[in-house]
DNA sequence: CGCTACAGTTGATCTGGATCAAGGCAGTCT
DNA sequence: AGACTGCCTTGATCCAGATCAACTGTAGCG
């Protein structure tokens, strides 16, 4: 729950928001009021953020780590609903309270901003305004691009995706491999995985032993994964060839 | 693909964008702008507006009638991801291609702006970039919404949802009701609703014939539904009593 | 009028994934 | 060491919803 690490001007560099207010016109007060309101925060994997409901006086960019956002039925169902990597943004302007619950999933580092000023900004620079506008139409592709996965998808087909997701998500992170082996390690849980895809944990872990007998993942431990022929796995994905499903 | 039928200044009533332009600060300059380059368009039910991928120079808002966001899979599968009622907006800004098929499901009506123009607009106006932020990050809550819909919910829940959904929506447009008794005219074929709801037809049907049998609503022919006691309407959703549930 | 077409219902059967249950395999605490 | 805990796997069985198929009702239309 503190941990700043970052005092340099510079060195939230996953964090979109400074990063346009930054390049786009080089507004230098618009960057300067930001680094006043701006503050860190650091949860341990496992901690909650934010429970649904719960006052959340903040907005705020991931900077290292993961978080999940998801919902729950008072008889327990649960539905992840999103997953936040490093630059995604979490929160929402002009609402003071979590439609979501928010769960660290690795340890995690935000880079927050308080609300009310965050809203000031907001209003007087269309420049962030406009970033945080194409940021959120991206996710609600992603998350529409999710409803066919979630909505139409065999278990095997959901696996599929998500691990095309992953690794794409990965590659993006580390350009140095080739596009058609890629390895990284699962960040999440069968059970987290379960509630992304709307299966159980147990189906989950059927497909992906089935998806290793046919040799189109390789397993090292239960989290770090091989893909050996990228075009093989999305071929199980039920994606036309050059689709682009988002996380 | 005519069809004006508004040439008044103030008849565009349900268009968003246009409201806010006109009420937030009254800039008198944008609003004349907008009115020059926006146009109508009218499509005939069943006619697709536009298909994913294909290119698409305006963004839109629904006047009148329903259209439907869908994408579909190879082997035909399709998946609803968005349904769009009056003052809903269509299209995204810094966007050329379209992600998914836009399909008019009643008669349309669609108040058009000129991509390039508009995103001009948004550039240079803070009122109405924020407007389609909060716009945007509403349709992104409602994904989110419907993600646990798709991934968790019984076919009977998922019907009773979206019974529940264009109940509410119905009412809002239509004051005039007691929150009790409602009645309405379904806007979705039984396929449709299959589409939106990751079901086949068949059991759309016997779920709706279900929920008839045991009262909780009533039909006259296939479309028209009195909900005659939205409290037991609710209670079938698995949603927790308040939850609120957009589309 | 009969013909076709579309939307919906209902029944019979099948099956993919859920559910229930039993272990396995690290870590980590004592 | 042993015991406990969290995560994962695998097997056996069950069932909600898919699939296949027949049929009804209703609206155009030559």
């Amino acid at each position: 729950m503190n941990a700043p690490a970052f005092t340099d001007n510079r060195d939230c560099g996953t964090c979109p928001i400074r990063h346009r207010a930054v390049c786009a016109r080089c507004e230098k007060e618009e960057l300067e009021y930001l680094e006043t309101i701006k503050y860190y925060r650091s949860y341990e994997a496992g901690q909650p953020v934010v429970w649904a409901g719960d006052q959340l006086d903040f907005v705020a960019s991931v900077v290292v780590g993961i978080a999940s956002l998801t919902q729950t039925m008072e008889d327990g169902r649960t539905q992840m609903v999103g997953l936040l990597l490093p630059s995604d943004f979490l929160g929402r302007p002009g609402r003071s309270v979590a439609s979501f619950n928010v769960t660290a999933i690795s340890d995690l580092t935000l880079c927050c901003f308080r609300r009310k000023p965050f809203e000031q900004l907001l209003r007087s620079s269309p420049t962030i305004s406009q970033r945080l506008l194409e940021m959120t139409l991206d996710e609600l592709d992603a998350a529409r691009e999710w409803m066919l996965v979630l909505g139409r998808k065999t278990a095997r087909e959901k696996i599929a995706s998500l691990l095309a997701i992953i690794a794409r998500r990965n590659a993006q992170l580390h350009p140095g491999q080739t596009p058609e082996e890629t390895t990284f390690i699962l960040p999440l849980t069968r059970e987290a995985m379960a509630d992304y895809l709307g299966l159980t944990l147990e189906t989950v872990s059927r497909q992906i032993s089935a998806l290793k007998k046919e040799g189109i993942v390789e397993l090292e431990g239960n989290r770090r994964i091989l893909i050996p022929d990228f075009g093989r796995l999305l071929a199980e994905t039920g994606d036309d060839a050059d689709g682009g499903m988002p996380a």
